[in-house]
RNA sequence: GGCACCAUAGCCAAGCGGUAAGGCAGAGGUCUGCAAAACCUUUAUCCCCAGUUCAAUUCUGGGUGGUGCCUCCA
């Protein structure tokens, strides 16, 4: 049985979906007016992990992730670039699948724009206005705190002290009746791009769009909503109040919000300064790397950034990439051997390949343990290098060790790169045979010179007591 | 001021009632013509002080230090 940590009871629950072997999600996506920085690659690898998770114990999923693509920092953006809002849109959701596809990151069942679901925006809010729960003022339509009794329980804030925060900080040129009290509808500025409605013409604000996005794609209520931990407040918790006040039901069973990724223990933002978009960092690590970093401490942990905890990951991930390497060529070269019933080792390693896919799945069960899972991995790693340095190991075993590290990496959205031993060309193999020939004679000097060579093709050559190992560098 | 979270080896990081996973780095060893890879051994009174308990890193209270939210933010 999966465990999950919901924010709403600060407790780590059994999860028990709406449907039998299904699970809802919707994970709040990214406002497209920049490419997006580490900070906002953690929930996108966080829920793609967990979704990937959910389809590796068949679950049947439909996750959600939305795009944000009419917002203040939008039409700043826009009009600093002198371009309409749907082209700086359609701009920034190119990048975002950009990165995200290198990511490994998998599309989501649906990727909503706001803009493209005015009209179950526009629903939405009739039903609030209609039920009470909103009102129409000269800038815009409002969505008023206080008729919903439960408002606080996500962010375990009560209205009192919210207002008491938030009292000398009401926005000029607002009419809200509570400070507390936001915007659902702002009716049109001059210059600014509007949509019509009942009230006159204008744009949704924030936290309605996700609202309307998670009822017209997955109902009222869903299995899990997901998003950073700075969404807890106001966003959520203002979603939580539309939805709940519009359908009268609850709105999500499960809330999961990953912690910060930090720069010198601060949160990583675009307003202190200190980001670094994904692209940026691709420059200098693979994708691949990025992804493993970020598995390397639990979601709900912050985890603190920077190049050399990106060098710890690619020495890590080499370890796994090498092991599979090793296996491989292992396996090639045992491939008429018979497997004997007196081999130790691969009874060990057979049963080490179920312990820790177990152990793998128990870990992920446990409230997305990443660190503990990939922890099962390199304990499968340990034992398959010395299963494969053992020549008595036949290759079925060692192929069904390595394809079981594959399988659990690719529930991790990790990339193993390795080595085809059959794609080395022809002159390379000539010189390593030439080579293997010189040893033969202790003609070392002509080996290394050789070695040189063959590592100039881009190759490199390792001895083992089963001959040469060639593998691309 | 209100509300949360965190503190585990040189670094990172799991565990959360029965004296501590994993990765990186370090030391020693095996293997190797050299190398690479791998394997073995080795590295922690779990921030402090009280309390609960037969037993606490793990629960409770109090410190200390750090972070986040309460304003756009993943």
């Amino acid at each position: 049985m999966m465990r999950i940590y919901n924010t709403m009871t600060h407790k780590k629950e059994e999860f028990i979906p709406l449907e039998p072997g299904k699970v809802k999600i919707y994970a709040c996506g990214p406002t497209v007016y920049n490419y997006f920085h580490l900070g906002n690659a953690r929930p996108f690898i966080t829920f793609d992990t967990l979704r990937r998770f959910f389809e590796y114990i068949d679950y049947e999923v439909v996750f959600i992730q939305n795009f944000t693509d009419i917002d203040d920092k939008m039409i700043q953006r826009a009009a600093n670039e002198n371009i309409t809002v749907k082209e700086l849109a359609d701009q920034y959701i190119e990048e975002y699948f950009y990165d995200a596809d290198r990511l490994n990151i998998k599309r989501a069942t649906h990727h909503p724009r706001a803009t493209d679901s005015m009209e179950s925006i526009l629903d939405l809010i009739q039903n609030l206005v209609d039920g009470g729960f909103a009102y129409v003022t000269d800038d815009g339509i409002y969505f008023e705190t206080a008729k919903f009794d439960e408002y606080g329980k996500l962010s375990h804030h009560n209205l009192d002290d919210l207002m008491a925060g938030a009292s000398n900080r009401v926005g000029a040129g607002e009419n809200k009746r509570s400070p507390m009290d936001f915007a659902i509808w702002k009716f049109k500025k001059e210059g600014e791009p509007a949509w019509p409605s009942p009230w006159g013409e204008g744009r949704p604000g924030w936290h309605i769009e996700c609202s309307a996005m998670v009822r017209q794609f997955l109902g009222d209520t869903i299995d899990i909503h997901g998003g950073g931990q700075d969404l807890v407040f106001p966003h959520h918790e203002n979603e939580i109040a539309q939805s709940e006040c519009a359908s009268g039901r609850k709105f999500a069973n499960y809330w999961m919000h990953n912690a910060f990724v930090n720069v010198d223990h601060e949160k990583m933002s675009k307003s202190l300064g200190n980001f670094f978009t994904v692209r940026d960092i691709a420059a200098k690590y693979p994708y691949n790397i990025i992804r493993y970093f970020m598995l390397t401490a639990h979601y709900r942990s912050p985890i603190d950034f920077s190049d050399e905890m990106l060098d710890v990951a690619v020495t890590s991930m080499h370890r796994i990439e090498t092991c599979v390497d090793n296996l491989t060529f292992a396996a090639d070269s045992r491939k008429d051997m018979e497997l004997d019933d007196d081999c130790e080792l691969c009874d060990s390693l057979r049963a080490g390949v179920a312990e820790y896919q177990k152990q793998f799945i128990e870990s992920m069960k446990d409230d997305l343990n990443t660190a503990d899972a990939l922890a099962a991995i390199f304990e499968l790693v340990r034992l398959a290098n010395t299963a494969a340095a053992d020549t008595n190991v036949p290759s079925v075993i060692l192929t069904e060790a390595k394809a079981m590290i594959l399988e659990l990496c690719e529930v991790l959205g990790l990339v193993v790169q390795t080595a085809d031993p059959h794609q080395v060309p022809n002159d390379v193999i000539r010189m390593v045979n030439e080579r293997t020939a010189a040893k033969d004679q202790k003609n070392y000097a002509l080996a290394d010179e050789l070695r040189a060579k063959i590592e100039k093709k881009g190759f490199k050559v390792e001895d083992t007591p089963e001959g040469p190992k060639v593998l691309p560098i």
